[in-house]
DNA sequence: TTGCACTATATAAATTGATATATAGATTAC
DNA sequence: GTAATCTATATATCAATTTATATAGTGCAA
């Protein structure tokens, strides 16, 4: 239920459908995922809700494209969802649920396997995470200070990552020390 | 396509449909959440694919109930599930999707009126968790190095929540103190 | 006899994964 | 040189799966 709101806050600047999906990709990666199947029939159910502009405009490369963008009603709807507060326990964590039925595995080496393989994931993550973290603090000398209010607020879901995921790379390391205990 | 797996799980022990709805709200809520919508049709799959067995059973209290429990052929599939390795980058978060975008609302005071609010949320949440570590701390003197194969593995998931939890609590109290900043 | 716990299904909406169509520029084959 | 192929852009649809909301019957207890 999320999606349609996602693009009313994306299309606060013009993009084609084509540009949304390679935001969802390089930007949301961390806490959303779409599909251009899901992209385009949204985009259509918001214009003919007057919440969406539509502009046809050649494009550089390829055939002519759409470019939406929000409008006041649609604005208005965004604004809606965010002061109805936070939207919270709609985690689906696949690895917790294999995580739970671990002993299933027949020896403990498996199960120590599965779990270093998941840090290893994990470290990766956390890596990419504080990478993006250093561009912004060499574009920002007294980062997070200074940040101009409309990056302000896309950094703080990157600081969220690099703590959680940092979180959940220690919980890897003292799970796999605890199993170790159990070879 | 996890919820299938997760019923496998679940049903090493038998249980009937209902009696699952409940695990799914006392045991998984944390990570993973499903409807009896959904679990009932899943079972009836299952039961097909000789991967669950029923057998009939009159109720204590309402009508009689379709117990489920795992068949040798389930078995297999559930450790092919866990042999595949663990499956991450699943998550959709959609109070980071709102934080994103929180720059829409007019003014800071709203802003940090929905951090707070978020900070609440996470706290309740994080000393649920501490609660239930309470619980198995005083069921095991030596907890976590005394417990049984069978509920080490669920314990992990406990874990990892509240290190994870308690690290976003944490990243919303910095995040309120980085908005008090720019009022 | 009202309410509650238990059992289950029906229907609608959302999401995923695969596939189809088409245009334009770049690369390669002959 | 030009035809064929490849790659990137762009839009769209379909089937299958997953998820969410609502509805409905059954038996017991207060």
């Amino acid at each position: 239920m999320s999606l349609k709101h996602i693009l009313l806050g994306i299309l606060q600047e013009p993009h084609s459908g084509y540009d949304i999906k390679k935001v969802f990709d390089q930007v949301f990666s961390n806490f959303w995922a779409a599909e251009l199947s899901q992209i385009y029939p949204q985009l259509k159910k918001l214009s003919e809700q007057n919440m969406l502009s539509v502009v046809e405009e050649e494009s550089d490369k390829g055939p002519s494209k759409k470019v939406y963008q929000t409008t006041e009603k649609g604005q208005k709807e965004l604004v809606n969802w965010l002061q109805d507060g936070p939207i919270v326990h709609t985690e689906k964590l696949a690895y917790l649920a294999q995580t739970f039925f671990l002993n299933s595995l027949a020896t403990t080496e498996q199960k120590l396997e599965f779990m270093q393989a998941l840090q290893h994931e994990m470290k990766t993550w956390h890596q990419n995470l504080c990478g993006y973290q250093k561009d912004w603090q060499s574009r920002f000398p007294n980062y997070p200070y200074d940040l101009p209010d409309d990056e302000f607020y896309p950094n703080l879901t990157l600081m969220m990552g690099v703590k959680k995921v940092g979180a959940i790379v220690e919980w890897c390391e003292e799970s796999i020390d605890l199993i170790k205990l159990r070879l």
